[in-house]
RNA sequence: GUGGCCGUAGCUCAGUCGGUUAGAGCGCCGGGUUGUGGUCCCGGAGGUCGGGGGUUCGACUCCCCUCGGUCACCCCA
């Protein structure tokens, strides 16, 4: 075979089957879980105005150098980007529809970001999510915390971690930056390079550096708990105690800090430590009181996290857990008369409810069979010449002993639902 | 964006010091069983060795560039 001509753009890739299938599946795990509690699905576009994004704060690498951005055929032309991740569009979208809080939304969905690519780390990646906007009932915190806690669960996940911390609010941020901000540059000699440019930028940042030059300066750094507003430091006591109530268990870590600058009060993380690699957050998310009010909307609370579907996979793999779904066909019609029949069987079958394939070309007998085997089917129905001539199917039990018996093709569903459903013949 | 490592059939990999027609397992197709899968046996298709350039009598092998992957930083899910 020659070349392929193309391939998936560098950070994309094909999710094949059977792997497409049970990425369905850990979707449709966290829907069901975020429907249960309340949440309801909202679908935003997959690109919005550049404008939205750039409320995420204008040092981050997310929005300045990872943008997918372009312009559109409008004149004049609007400056658009492909979506960095889903929150802002959430809180546009209440901007603009206004909808009675508290408004509990949950998503799904495909995100794009300009980075390096490395394993767990895509240029178009997915994740699914919550935003309860509308609230800053610390209850409402539990209820966002716990759902995440509950959606590992479910998937059998044991070797997650929950970090949390409170970034406290307008009140005690500033004071607890300043203080950093004059930690940091009095100890800057001792930080790496890198670390004194993010200084500059964003202070708090430099908690999140992974060079062992800087963990000396970090493990010393001010932390945030001792600079909380009382209304701040209650708000977190009350979501820490809402989580013991849960049983749900966590780890204060008073120096977390998340990516993206909206946060305020609660912020937590999720970690696989079966990833033994740099990308083993999983998911992610906190409270943002100010971000529906900076693109235009009331001053509303909110609160949410992403769940990265890649990552949660690969950690799923790497301590073994939900290995997938069943194969959905139950039933495979071979023909080997003149292929007509398999064409009415396989639409009454799939009619009467049952999952159903079946092989094409015409191939041998011997040929139809192994695909019936590797299909996973529990049943074959199989027509030849002598079936058709006598209106008739051979219904054969698949699974290792199973007989077969022929029967007419009017009680043809009755007999491969009651084989189905009634084990061994 | 910076640096390291890797790139051979659809997949996982072997390929000696640079030396003739590049191999295996799995998968796929066909046959053994002219109506029966999962086991077994036989056979077959499938690769210009990621791409381009260079060194050399000769390159899968050495060098450069490039694309892709991967690891660390960075960023973050």
């Amino acid at each position: 075979m020659a070349q392929p001509l193309f391939r998936a753009p560098a950070g994309t890739r094909d999710i094949l089957p059977p792997a497409s299938a049970r990425r369905r599946g850990l979707v449709r795990v966290f829907a069901d879980l975020a429907d249960r509690s309340g949440f309801s699905l909202l679908e935003s576009p997959i690109f919005e105005e550049l404008g939205v994004f750039q409320r995420l704060g204008a040092n981050n690498d997310v929005v300045t150098k990872e943008l997918f951005e372009f312009f559109d055929k409008g004149d004049p032309p609007r400056h658009l980007a492909l979506r960095p991740e889903l929150t802002a569009g959430v809180c546009r979208a209440f901007a603009e529809h206004r909808p009675t809080p508290p408004w509990k939304i949950w998503y799904s969905g495909p995100q794009f970001r300009y980075e390096r690519p490395q394993a767990g780390r895509y240029r178009q990646f997915e994740q699914v999510g919550v935003e309860t906007l509308g609230t800053d009932d610390p209850h409402a915190d539990v209820e966002v915390v716990g759902l995440g806690v509950r959606f590992y669960e479910a998937l059998g996940m044991r070797q997650v971690r929950l970090l949390i911390n409170s970034l406290g609010d307008s009140e005690s941020r500033p004071a607890y930056n300043a203080a950093l901000a004059a930690y940091l540059q009095d100890r800057r000699g001792e930080l790496s390079e890198q670390s004194l440019v993010t200084l500059e930028r964003n202070p708090l940042r430099v908690l999140d550096s992974k060079r062992e030059q800087d963990q000396p300066v970090i493990a010393e750094a001010p932390v945030m708990a001792d600079f909380l507003s009382g209304a701040s430091a209650e708000h977190f006591a009350a979501v820490r105690a809402g989580l013991d109530s849960l049983d749900a268990v966590y780890e204060v870590s008073p120096r977390l800090v998340r990516g993206l600058d909206y946060y305020t009060r609660t912020t937590f993380e999720f970690v696989a430590d079966a990833l033994d690699t740099a990308q083993n957050a999983v998911g992610g998310g906190g409270r943002y009181d100010g971000l529906v009010e900076e693109l235009g909307g009331p001053p509303t609370p909110g609160i949410g996290f992403a769940l990265g579907v890649d990552r949660i996979l690969l950690a799923c793999d790497a301590e073994d857990a939900f290995s997938g779904t069943a194969p959905p066909v139950e039933v495979f019609v071979v023909d080997v008369a003149d292929g007509r029949s398999a064409v009415v069987l396989c639409d009454r079958l799939r009619q009467a409810g049952l999952g159903v394939d079946r092989a094409f070309d015409g191939r041998s007998m011997k040929a139809q069979m192994k695909r019936a085997d590797r299909s996973g089917a529990t049943v074959a129905v199989i027509v030849g010449p002598d079936e058709q001539a006598a209106g008739t199917a051979t219904v054969r039990d698949m699974r290792p002993g199973g007989g077969q018996r022929q029967v007419a093709a009017d009680d043809l569903v009755a007999a491969v639902t009651e084989l189905l459903t009634g084990g061994v013949q």
